[in-house]
Order: C-alpha cells, then structure tokens, then sequence
RNA sequence: GGGCAAGUGGUGGAAUGGCAUACACGAUUGACUUAAAAUCAAUUGGUCGUAAGGCUGUGAGGGUUCGACUCCCUCCUUGCCCACCA
C-alpha cells in the first residue's frame, strides 16, 4: 500500500497557496533570487521543465530554510510562432490559444508543488510587459543601438520570416530544417557589436559559470587579434587591405585572394583578357550563396573543412607585398568569404592548408619561412602539407632566426610602425537582427511618415497595443500590415498622415530582461523598481537548459550592460552563478514526439505523486548530465517514500547514540550536497539513514531532522509527516539543521594496511594513536606477519587516520 | 580543423591521490502468504578454489608516486558547441 499522495499533494498545495507561503519579501540583509529559465507556454510540460524546475525549486527551499529571503518567480514566454501556426491550425486567435496554454501549464506546474511566488507571474505577451520592450527598444533607438538597413538577410521561405544568423543551423531554418535563402529586406537591428569588448571581458567576472558556457561565448563573439597589411596594387594608388593573424608568415605571402563580393574585384578585372571567365565564375559562386558555400563543406567526413576543393580564378591584376615590394598575383576565390575580416586575405601556402591546396591546385608558388624544427625540408617543393605550427623565421629579411611567436609581435609592431598596415582585432558578432515578418510578438514602436521619415512612437503612447482581431490564414505576409486601424497613425511630429510599422520583435527580446521585471512585476510607470532590484539583483543561481548557452545569455548580458549605461542598475552581469542542466533521454535519445518516446510527466505524478517524481529526477543522475529515463527506477523512488511513511509506525522513545551519529554525518553530507547541487549524492545519503533507522529504530528527534533534510525534494510528503508529528507550522517555516562536529569524530578508527600498495589486512585502533605505535601495531598484525616473511621492510607510509602502506 | 565534456559492474551512478563499484535498479535466494503482490532479510565485478584465500579489474598504452578511476604524455571512442574565421 503506497501512501496517500493524490490527497497529501492536494492539501498541502492549497495549504501553501492559502497562506503565501512562498511570497518573496524583503527582510533581512540575506537575499536569494533564484531563477529557471520561464518556459514558452506549450500547454503541456514536459520532463526537461520537470528536471529544470525540480533543480530550482530544491535549491529554492533548501535556502529558505537556511534563512535567506528567497525570490524564486515563474512567468511565461509567451510571444512566438507556434501561437500563430496552432490559430492557424484551430482556427483561433493567437491571444486565446496561448492564454489557454498558459492556464494549463499553470496547472501542471501547480501540481508539481513548485514553490512559485505566483503574485509575479508574468506573461511577456501582456502589454503590461511588451510595453516595456518598447520603452527599451525606444532606449536603445535613442542612442543609436536600433537602427534600420537594408540587408541581405536569411529568409525562411515555409515560415515566410526572416531569421537571425543564430536561427540558421546547418544551412536551414532552426525551427522547420527548410532551407534558408537570402534576401534583401530592411530590417531592424541591434548594435549588440557596441558592446562586444565588455561582453568578452566581462565573462571574467562569471566565476561561477560553467567553463563551457563561457567558452562558447567567446568563441560566438569570436575575437581575433592580427594586423590589417595594405597591398598595394601594381596600377593604381588604392591598396587591398588584408586581415592575419599571422604577421609572422608575411613574407610567405605569393599571391592574394579576394572574395567574390569584394568591392574591388570589378575595378581589378576591368578591361583584362581574364574579365569575362571571372564575371561568369562570379556568377557561379554567388548563385551558391553564403549559407549553401559554408554548409557544403560541413558533411560529416573527417577534416573536410580544409580539403574541400577550392575553386578560384586570376584577376589578371597585381599587387605589392610590403614588407618585400614583391609583385605578386590577386586572385578570386570561393574560400575567401566577404562577412569576415576584411574580404581578402594573403595566402601563405607553405604554412597554412587551404592556401597549400589551392597553390598546388594552381600552380602557384610557395615560400617557406618558418622553419620546422624537426624537418630538415627545405624547399617549397618537398612539403606535403602545409606547416603551420611553430618554428624559427627564415627567408623573412631582418626577422631571420626568431622564433615564430616572437616575430609575430615584432612584424607586427613594425608593419604599424612603417604605415604598411596596422594591429587590429577582427569579431565575428554579428549585429542582431531583431525584426520579424510575424503577428505575435511586441510591435515595434516606429511610425513611418512620408514627410518625416522614421519617427519613433512617443513614451506617453506606450504599450503600442497588438491588434487581438486579426484573421489568419496561413497566407504570407505580416498579419500586421492587413489590420488598416494598426498601420494606420498619425505623425507625433508633423500630424500628418503616417504608417505604424509592422513588424514584431523577435521573442528573444522578451527573455532578454525578464529577470528584472520579476523584481516588480505589477508596476505601471516604471521599467522596473530601482530599490527592489538593488536588492534583488543579480540573480544568484540561474538555471536552465544548455541549448541556451550562447543567444539568450549573451542577450541578456548586453540587455544588462544597456540597462547600466541607461543608469537604472549597477551591476554588469545579470546572472551570477550559472547551472545548465543536462537533458533527459529515453533509450538513449531525446524525448521526442517524432520518436514516440515521451514519458509524460502528468501520468507519472497521476501514478506516483509529483514528490516521487521530483526523487527520482533528482536521484537518477547529476543535475548537469544528460539523465536516463527509466521507469523502474521511478518504482525505486516510490519505494523509498514508503519506506520513511512507516518509520513512524515504530517510533522509540531514544534513539541509540549510533544513530545520532548517523543522522549527523547525514546532515553534514546532505548540506554539502545542497550547496553543490548533487543531490543524488544527498538522496544517497538520506537511502543510508533510512536504512540504519530500519536497522535500529528512530525517534521522533531524528524522523523530524529527516523530514527536514528531505523536505525541499518531496514537500508534499514532508509536510504531511511533519504535521502528524505534532508540529503545527509548515515545514517550509522551519530551520535547516546543523550537524555537532563532536559526533562524526570516532574514537576508533579502522586503518587499512596495505603491502606494496596492495590492501592485505586492517586494524581498529584509537583515533589518538602515535605513528610510531600504529606502524608496530600493522607490524605485528597477524595476516601481514605472513605477508612480511622473508622480505625486509624499506619503508612504512602512514597517513593518519586511514592507511599504512608497508613498503618491502 | 578548433574548443569543451565524458568513457567505471547486467543498468543509472559513487569515489578528485589512500579500502574501486557508495546509493539505487535489475537478478538470485529465503521469510511471510493457500497463492501472487507488497514488505522484511540475505547474496550479487570477473576468475581460480570445497574452503581459507589468491589473482585480476575503472576505454587502450606508457609515465610520475610508497600508492593512480583520480595527476602527466600518446592514442581510441562518444557527445556537445564552433568552423573554408584568414
């Protein structure tokens, strides 16, 4: 007979619900603000929002007992494509289907037994909120950070939207996989690039993140130093300005290759015998485009990247190499790409590889000029591959015999020094674009005036309100642009006659600053409360998927640097401490409709109860790594709550001093583990107590500091037992327990003896033993005498308190 | 190609220089039961041995150390992120 958990759950949710537990409010000087990232309201959760709200929530209660003022929110991202597609679909309206979601996941998210400060919910498609995305789109209009041009951008032609870089994956759309096409269209964007130097310094600053995390934001801000070298061309004054990062294999360069799109290219190939081979090998490339060029190269195939054939053709024209006047040929290549650097580059075939099998390929010449220093090669013509490691300079003039990494430094400094070029840093940020072609999402506050030009909507007309009567039909277009009493307005500067813009902020904009709003979710005339979010801010433990590690983090970082600069906080981090939990897996893939592997958690707590649930996620692996879901596992966790439900049948009046030690080793590791978030270590241990109470029998003391340590992972369950002991406050009202030091020290120990490192035997001994009784002690012991026979002892090895290691 | 993780029983995992496999799942056995479930108790890395006990064992190989799952080197495999990035 399991324990009545349909009933237990029910009551203590409304119990909590019923008396605030969980509002957050500002006390003492020891704050908390925990936060898992809001989920997109689907209607239904799924098991990755049970792990990552499981996580939270543990480490929410655990330090409410521990005494701190703990915001722990919950709020819906709620703007967003699949709200138009399932309109679409049901032949509803956007607003009401995601208000529909947003009730149902409410509730099964009430049934987990979250404790959600729920006065803070926040739904990002209220215009309470997006009114606020307007204001700070506003802001960041002000100072220049939005701004409009026209770009080729990538155009998602079954979701008819346009999509930032980062919503490109692998050549096609992130969301349906159809390929991606370019277009021109004018588009807002974001100068996040303003910031990329404090968004890379500041990772500095992110001591408790996941190096990973931070490891992949560097490498999207993709920061490069290397000089800009000027190559100036044969006929004419204007130069190619080539990006390296190897200054030191300057005077390996024998030729230069430009991009396709290249400013230059028409001037070069004008009126030259190659121009119309290279006009049609343009053509051909450009036909190609950017995104089908790079994923091309991606298949699979072990280092494809650089031995992709690549394909390029003679200019006809020449340039100068500064550093030597050498006149050396230009080229035009596929593998030049026209978004990073400069556009061009020099080639450097004896020391790097796609300039290697493009020379080869070619026939053009190599240089070597830094030499390998376990090769004895020589000449150009004995390389197999490109060297691009480390070695002395030679045929590079006065910087002969340095070492390679020395040079780069010294050419560099001397290029700047003659004007033959200068030391720069190249990123790969790219600005964000944030405009969508889409109805459900913030409008963007822009009016359009023939007389005026772009003007933006004024404060005092903020929220600019979503039109909720809107007709879908799958047709593409913006929905937007159909509705004439939306598009329709008046110039705030001149009156006259005006359209409203019609497209939406993509929803990362939303999630961008949420955080903030949570800190004073019902305000109507500010942005947010500065003093609530001086004492709430940073958030100190954030938690949430990995798939988020680079956009929505660094979006939020830049969102926070603005936010700073706008002088409204003063901190330049929003998240403090970071947790990405791993994903949960069934058969050892992902839990996906397609594969018709969902476990669905509302059966499971229909079941087991949401306390089991909560165990099990909890117990089956590290909050980081990838979890396994297995159903008979859950049948572990269900027993394990069953097996605390009877101790109370056979309660003691004093539990043995055995115990009592037990019980505080228990606390001591269950407190560790909180902090550390390994709570599969902590059930472990909690596993442990449990049996050697079923060996020895509890009281009323050690059940109730048990429940305690238990109670942040199954509430439910800990409160109902907490009250049938007699206690009359909530459980959640109580205190973490401390363990006594002067318990966990024993008075024997046990040492292991090993021979040689090997484990043969082991004595008890008092804790307060000196070395030197203890080595005579292991010496005599009968097992090692036999292991002694006949070998002299060399050595003796005493750790204190654990081991002797006898060395013959 | 670059970066970051990870590789331990039949399974999920524990141990971060000191008794490898805690805790749990599964399996086997016993008790209770007319029976099953539930529960309680016991066994459970491999191998040799009647046993005591021995040998062996943390992806592979080498190294450091009295002692290595743990640190170092080389390699293999898997996962994630980035990538014709100059």
């Amino acid at each position: 007979m399991s324990y009545p958990f349909k009933e237990i759950e029910e009551k203590w949710q409304k119990y909590w619900e019923d008396n605030k537990s969980f509002k957050a409010a500002a006390s003492s000087q020891k704050k908390f603000y925990c936060l898992e990232m809001f989920p997109y309201p689907s209607g239904k959760i799924h098991m990755g929002h049970v792990r990552n709200y499981t996580i939270g929530d543990v480490y929410s209660r655990y330090k409410g007992l521990k005494g701190y003022d703990v915001l722990h929110p919950m709020g819906f991202d709620a703007f967003g494509q699949p709200a138009e597609n399932a309109a679409i679909k049901n032949n509803t309206k956007p607003d009401i289907w995601t208000r529909r979601c947003i009730d149902w996941m409410k509730l099964e998210l009430k049934k987990m037994g979250f404790s959600y400060d729920w006065e803070r919910e926040l739904s990002t498609c209220d215009s309470s909120y997006y009114k606020w995305n307007q204001w700070l789109f506003l802001k960041m209009y002000g100072r220049g950070l939005a701004y409009k041009k026209a770009a080729k951008v990538n155009w998602c032609s079954s979701c008819e939207t346009t999509l930032a870089n980062e919503e490109v994956v692998d050549g096609g759309c992130w969301r349906c996989h159809t390929t991606v096409e370019q277009k021109d269209l004018e588009q807002w964007f974001l100068k996040i690039s303003d910031y990329k130097e404090r968004l890379i310094e500041d990772l500095r600053q992110l001591k408790e993140w996941p190096e990973r995390v931070i490891a992949m934001q560097a490498n999207w801000i993709g920061m490069s130093q290397g000089v800009e070298i000027y190559f100036t061309l044969e006929d004419s004054q204007e130069a190619i300005a080539v990006f390296t990062t190897r200054a030191d294999t300057i005077f390996g360069a024998t030729y230069v290759v430009l991009a396709c799109e290249h400013p230059l290219v028409k001037e070069l190939i004008n009126g030259k015998p190659q121009e119309k081979e290279a006009l049609s090998f343009i053509k051909k490339v450009s036909k190609k485009g950017k995104i089908v060029r790079s994923s091309e190269s991606r298949p699979c195939a072990q280092g494809r990247g650089k031995e992709v054939g690549k394909e390029g053709i003679f200019t006809g024209a020449y340039c100068r190499n500064p550093v030597n006047n050498e006149l050396i040929p230009i080229w035009i290549a596929d593998y030049v790409l026209m978004e990073y650097g400069s556009g061009a580059i020099m080639a450097v075939p004896a020391h790097d590889q796609r300039d290697f099998l493009f020379a080869k390929e070619h026939n053009l010449p190599l240089r070597i000029v830094i030499q390998h220093p376990a090769s004895s090669i020589r000449h150009p013509e004995d390389l197999a591959e490109a060297y691009e490691g480390d070695g002395a300079q030679v045929n590079s003039g006065q910087f002969d015999g340095l070492p390679n990494k020395e040079a780069k430094i010294k050419i560099a400094q001397w290029i700047e020094g003659k004007g033959m070029g200068k030391i720069t840093t190249h990123w790969r940020l790219r600005d964000w674009l944030v405009s969508r072609q889409r109805y459900w999402g913030t409008p963007i506050p822009i009016i359009y005036c023939q007389k005026c030009g772009i003007v933006p909507a004024p404060y005092e007309d903020l929220p600019v309100e979503l039109p909720k009567d809107v007709s879908f039909t799958g047709e593409g277009g913006s929905p937007l642009g159909k509705v004439k009493e939306f598009v329709n307005a008046q110039c705030p500067k001149c009156k006259g006659q005006a359209n409203r813009e019609t497209d939406t902020m993509a929803t990362f904009f939303d999630s961008s600053w949420y955080f903030l709003r949570f800190v004073s979710p019902k305000l109507n005339d500010s942005v947010f409360d500065m003093n609530e979010a001086r004492y709430w801010m940073p958030v100190d433990q954030y938690i949430g998927g990995i798939e988020h590690a680079i956009l929505h983090l660094l979006y939020a970082r830049f969102f926070t640097k603005f936010l700073k600069d706008l002088g409204l906080i003063e901190f330049d981090e929003p998240f403090k401490s970071l947790l990405t939990q791993g994903m949960v897996l069934k058969d050892g893939e992902v839990m996906s409709k397609s594969r018709g592997n969902i476990v669905d958690p509302d059966a499971i707590i229909e079941e087991y109860g949401a306390d089991t649930l909560r165990l099990f996620i909890l117990f089956a692996a590290p909050p980081e790594t990838e979890l396994e879901w297995d159903d008979r596992g859950i049948e572990g966790a269900s027993k394990f709550l069953n097996r605390i439900w009877r101790i109370r049948d056979n309660l003691k009046e004093k539990a043995e001093p055995q115990l009592i030690r037990i019980l505080h080793k228990a606390i001591k590791k269950v407190s560790e583990d909180m902090e550390g978030f390994k709570f599969n270590t902590a059930i472990a241990s909690l596993m442990e107590l449990v049996n050697a109470i079923y060996q020895m029998g509890a009281d009323k003391e050690v059940l109730s500091k048990l429940l305690i340590l238990l109670s942040p992972i199954a509430p439910h369950f800990s409160e109902e037992l907490w009250q049938k002991l007699g206690f009359t406050e909530s459980i959640a009202k109580s205190e973490w327990p401390e363990y006594d030091p002067s318990l966990l020290i024993e008075e024997n120990v046990t040492i292991v003896i090993q021979i040689n490192g090997k484990l043969r035997s082991n004595v008890s001994v008092n804790k307060d033993i000196s070395e030197d009784q203890l080595g005579n002690r292991c010496l005599s012991d009968e097992t090692i005498k036999k292991w002694l026979e006949g070998s002299p002892v060399k050595k003796i090895v005493i750790v204190p308190g654990k081991l002797v290691n006898i060395v013959i």
